[in-house]
DNA sequence: CATGAATGAGTATTCATTCAT
DNA sequence: GATGAATGAATACTCATTCAT
């Protein structure tokens, strides 16, 4: 209270709006967008209803706002771990195996991302539907230049964007499922030459990208 | 009324039973689980609440069998389709296309499936899990014989049969969340390509096996 | 089946009745009245829930049947345990022994006149107040005739007679829930001198009526 | 409204807890838990049903507060009374005015105590079990110092204090059940010389302790 | 800005009772 | 007479949202 006071009452607002979202992913992330009610999260950001109704109009706005920028967080990394590659197959397998690495880590993260879906309804659907165009769109990007590089044959992209995503999606859903999980990153290597080979990148370069998977990891 | 009377008591019973089931599947996939009030499938099967929980213990029994009618119907027609198929490969380009026609001609039917489980809530995760590592594994079954008949080389086939799967679901689940879909159909062609060729089959295999999903579509 | 067609039809339907009434009897002592279903004395008397209500206008009707011909058939035997008896305090001895003894023998018989009260709301106070206003005015009239014969002092019977009941009714219903209920019977000679005295008898004839008692047990 | 604004918020709270709480009590009183309705409650305290979920937990939680802190008033009451009276004959004979003082004088709080647990289901078994059990361990409580007074003889106390009770209490629930309730207080002087007599008080103290009834009524 | 009391629409489930067959 | 399918009123409890203080 008495620090609190001391600084900008904007910076204080600020604060608390950051912490109410912190425990809304923890809580929701946890039980579920349904199963989480305001009064949990306003306990968790030590505030009150009324306080969480001040920063946010409503619960779905803070549930839409915590997918977007959890996204957000998920792109940058990848965004950052892609920079400096300039082959666009390479750059693809990078960012799956950041994703991967991303989830193994942050379970939670994935959880929300991948499962709390349960619950929530219609107000999921839009938010999943973004997330996933998204995602596939960047890997369509990819494969887009990839293509036009001449580094594999031309193909529907789109279609393949979307299919490498589902891959990639239904192995983190299972893990998330699974009762005892293993290591997510296990499969990487599996999965990795399944959707090089799927878009017709030559065996060498399967073999060169997997074991610099392995140095990296 | 007057055509009721004609049919035997236990008849009209499952015919009950049935509109109660049909009403519910429409309601669910259009609204959702979660927003499905029994008083809306009383009122579709037009019956009286009392009615609903005659034939049904609880709103989830009736999803859960719901679910697993369905799926039971998915699966059946996907063997149906592949019976006298002896090539694992053929075998899983026919379960795939059967699928894709499937869900072409019954949209409901795949909301259901793929995207009403969300919104459920956590008591259906296993149910959809069930579902999911069902298809999956067939798909992991196709693969093994495919390996053992030395069609395809060795390779992780757990992995390869979610991956499959998963690609598949992203396919239908875009399709179904599109404002404007088109022709479910469409992606066959490039789907089969990818996941053919991810798993090993060469090109010549991928060739015919597209000729023959053209000849048959 | 076969057995029963031979019957008058009228005897099959009054041993229906009869059957009906235990199951209500038996469900009705174990779950109390609110949480005793008519599907349930329909089962337990091997008939549907239409015969139920063939033979019963309402579920009420069963719970005061019950009641009455519960407390009619306590009262015959108290009748019959005391005929022989002139001494009007001996009489009244010998009744509070008999309907101990019958309690202690039909524990579910005292819960349902006792106890099963919980649930069962207005109807049964006015069944309860039926049953027992009878059995005190009972005790009212052995005590005005003891009054009468100058073996007691005069006082307000009618208020000594809802005493008397009262204390045994009190006494039943404290061993019914006790979790390790004792003998009821073992509470007989305090109880008994307690109620003598209360009223005036002399030690003396106190004395000799526990004897009897001593004997008759 | 414009006399509340004058109030603390606590206090606010607090008496809308209380109007709750009079609302339930009468409610209750009038026709029993079970066939009480929230939605009563909250109309007889000018709330919502939310605003009486927001005090109280449960309806359960209303009865069972309702039920402690009468018996609690009344304990309280009885004990004020009987303070200065040394003598625990006399303390007996003081209880038993006192309560049926109190309930001739509160005859909601006497249905709320006596016949109202009737109704409220076998949850509340255990409640009136400790109702009973505590007033009867009183009576015997007075006995048992009786008895090392040497006032009166020996005996089984608890049998004795369960008998007074018992007395006591159908006394009151047949007043309670009077169409036409006559003063419930006219039972006393034989209800106390019945009891006194019952455990042995010799004539004059029976004769002194009514003449004491007398003049203090 | 924060608080928390209050609101009230929303929901699954139960069950006595009816009645067509 | 018997059956059991159907009815619909009744009810406790939840929770997003509002708003006076």
């Amino acid at each position: 209270m008495t620090e609190e006071k001391a600084r900008e009452p904007q910076e204080r607002g600020r604060e608390r709006r950051e912490r109410i979202l912190d425990a809304a992913f923890t809580t929701f992330a946890e039980r579920g967008y349904r199963d989480t009610a305001i009064d949990d999260i306003a306990r968790g950001s030590e505030t009150s209803k009324g306080g969480v109704y001040f920063h946010f109009p409503t619960k779905e706005a803070i549930f839409r706002e915590l997918m977007r920028t959890t996204a957000d967080r998920l792109d940058a990394k990848v965004t950052r771990a892609v920079a400096d590659e300039p082959d666009p197959i390479a750059a693809a397998a990078i960012a799956i195996r950041t994703v991967l690495e991303l989830f193994a880590g942050h379970r939670r993260m994935a959880r929300l991302l991948f499962l709390d879906a349960f619950g929530a309804g219609r107000v999921f659907h839009d938010e999943v539907d973004r997330l996933h165009t998204r995602f596939a769109d960047r890997i369509t990007g990819y494969l887009d230049r990839a293509v036009a590089d001449g580094v594999i044959p031309p193909l529907d992209t789109r279609v393949a964007g979307q299919a490498w995503f589902g891959a990639l999606n239904e192995i983190v859903a299972r893990w998330l499922m699974a009762e005892k999980p293993g290591h997510l990153l296990d499969a990487y290597p599996t999965l990795l030459a399944l959707l090089l080979r799927s878009v017709g990148v030559g065996e060498p370069t399967v073999a060169t990208l997997l074991a610099a998977g392995e140095e990296r990891g």
